[in-house]
DNA sequence: TGAAAATATTAAACCGGTTTTGCAATATGG
DNA sequence: CCATATTGCAAAACCGGTTTAATATTTTCA
């Protein structure tokens, strides 16, 4: 229509060739009578660039928590900036599948989430995969292969159990998360570190994971029930994320235990809003999700303009949240 | 390497035309050695289907909400019960780019959320738009035109009033939405409807939009604090969203306002587990928003299957969740 | 003025699949 | 046993762009 040739228009797109300023016009105005747009599929089977991130979730899983949600307003925040898609991806893996139903991904990179050891995402990852930022620590054994942002996890935990020893607590009941997930490991450390280095004994029954796929809530509740009901010895609970400290309050709530009275409770905090508007409001430590979710994002991107950069990985500071959950526990009470 | 053409290879991994069980063996065994996969954007582009749907956010905006998460969960779920996945779109919007740089969009369909009058993405909407399901009420003028799933939010909202005229308050303050969404004037309605029905006196100066780009607690609290300050009379608050009523809260507590015993609030609530933990705990409707996210993608996904359906919208029921931040009221209060 | 350089355009090759067409080999059946 | 279906595969066209190589036009400058 508008009299030139496939290329002219393409170069009219892309900008990438010079074209008379009067063939410009013209090829504009006939693509917005036509309500043309070049296909994005076909662009990106040539330029074999898609201009989109992926977003890969634990296998079979869906659910995105309140953590995910802080994420992926971080990754999405710098995806808008630098022009790129976000995908979340949802397929089963293509193991599980057919060998003939599994493709290529659409992505020209990949954020993945929740690793675990011996993640399979890890495992069937080739040299031809798209490159990968993991967020939180990679399976041991692959370390120092992938990119990865992360908190400090066994830092932080020893922060918080140091904070509870410098309050005068002793025994600190751990409500782990799953031990399936790299970051409970780390957690673990941290806190046997920071209770070793205070001279204490360590009491393994005071340390518990979380099994995959219960409720949190109700994994909190019943255990800290149980704990309570055993008549163990422990003034504070350390929860593995603020809706296990939910359980928590609950439980203490119907065994009339006071918090912070007769226990302090502590928490990974994964939502702000939410932990403020407990009762009392909970103290923590911040894990900054929406700053992890936006470092992986930068991360992926640099590394997709430029391959070449090496493996690095970065660690997120995490910062304690004094509010009112957690008190002075002296020999007395 | 297998010794076949390209269209048996073809043949072997999309099983639309028989193959001898021997040739596709030895196809698949050299697929496996040389970790062969179909390239996605190439059978795309000749399928013409991508098997993606997208989310689409209002433009310029990159934060998802708690009830966004909700709903996100919901659309993943049938996504990957259906082998789609979902792609968040992030890119301004193309009129704000140069037409050179706007591209057909690389979804099957798309799932549109918080509809405002005067959307541009309605507007821009022409024939060769890939099929879409509004998430909330589509602008008014394009009522009939597209599929949406909603909340019925004329009668939530005035179910909510009725609620709190039924406890015997007659002053109740609106704390809304912002104007521009849809929503907000569909629950004004409900809200007069409910009061005019009661045979009470409508008072303008009761119903207050919140202002775009602002922060909804900060919006809860001055807005209340102002009300307080200035003498107004009014028993009871609805709020728009559970973040308003934190607001509503920390003003009630600035200003030594007992809730509910002086004052009752109600809330539309995005997150269930968040209002729980209110203190008092929070007494509202819930939206349902998951199983919102999952009726739009399951009617987008349907669409898709069979163009042909007719425009449908479906209404999600809200229920009422009787907490304790609402006390009867009596005239001698 | 004419040769060299710079610029603008086109035709053709290519990206990596799917789909159609046509032909050979095998199966069916009267 | 031969005509007719049916099955299985290769060759070629196609999806809608980008890119390369070749060509035509204009500009620069000795």
């Amino acid at each position: 229509m508008a009299g030139v040739s496939k290329g002219t228009v393409s170069n009219v797109f892309t900008q990438k060739r010079a074209v008379r300023k009067e063939v410009v016009d013209r090829v504009l105005r006939a693509a917005h009578e036509l309500n043309f747009k070049p296909n994005y599929w076909a662009r990106t089977l040539s330029m074999k660039e898609t201009r989109i991130i992926g977003l890969s979730m634990q296998a079979e899983q869906t659910k995105f928590s309140q953590f995910h949600l802080s994420l992926i307003n971080g990754v999405l925040q710098v995806c808008y900036d630098q022009g790129y898609r976000l995908l979340i991806n949802t397929r089963a893996a293509d193991h599980k599948r057919d060998l003939r139903h599994s493709t290529t991904d659409p992505v020209d990179g990949e954020i993945l989430l929740d690793p675990q050891e011996n993640d399979e995402r890890f495992i069937r990852r080739t040299e031809t995969s798209p490159p990968a930022v993991v967020v939180g620590r990679p399976p041991e054994a692959l370390g120092t292969q992938f990119c990865y942002v992360d908190n400090d996890s066994v830092a932080s935990a020893k922060k918080a159990t140091q904070f509870l020893i410098d309050l005068g607590h002793r025994h600190i009941l751990f409500l782990n998360t799953p031990k399936e997930r790299t970051v409970s490991e780390d957690r673990r450390r941290g806190y046997e570190s920071a209770i070793h280095q205070a001279g204490y004994e360590i009491h393994p029954e005071l340390h518990i994971y979380e099994r995959l796929n219960t409720h949190s809530l109700e994994y909190g509740q019943t255990t800290t029930r149980e704990m309570l009901a055993q008549g163990r010895t422990f003034s504070a609970i350390i929860a593995g994320s603020d809706k296990i400290a939910l359980g928590v309050y609950q439980a203490a709530m119907e065994m009339r235990v006071s918090i912070p009275g007769q226990l302090s409770v502590f928490a990974f905090e994964n939502d702000t809003v939410f932990t403020s508007e407990f009762c009392p409001p909970l103290t923590g430590i911040t894990l900054n999700a929406e700053r992890i979710g936006s470092e992986a994002a930068s991360l992926l991107i640099e590394r997709l303009r430029n391959p070449s950069t090496p493996t690095v990985y970065r660690l997120i500071p995490t910062e304690i949240i004094i509010r009112e959950s957690c008190r002075i526990w002296n020999a007395r009470n």
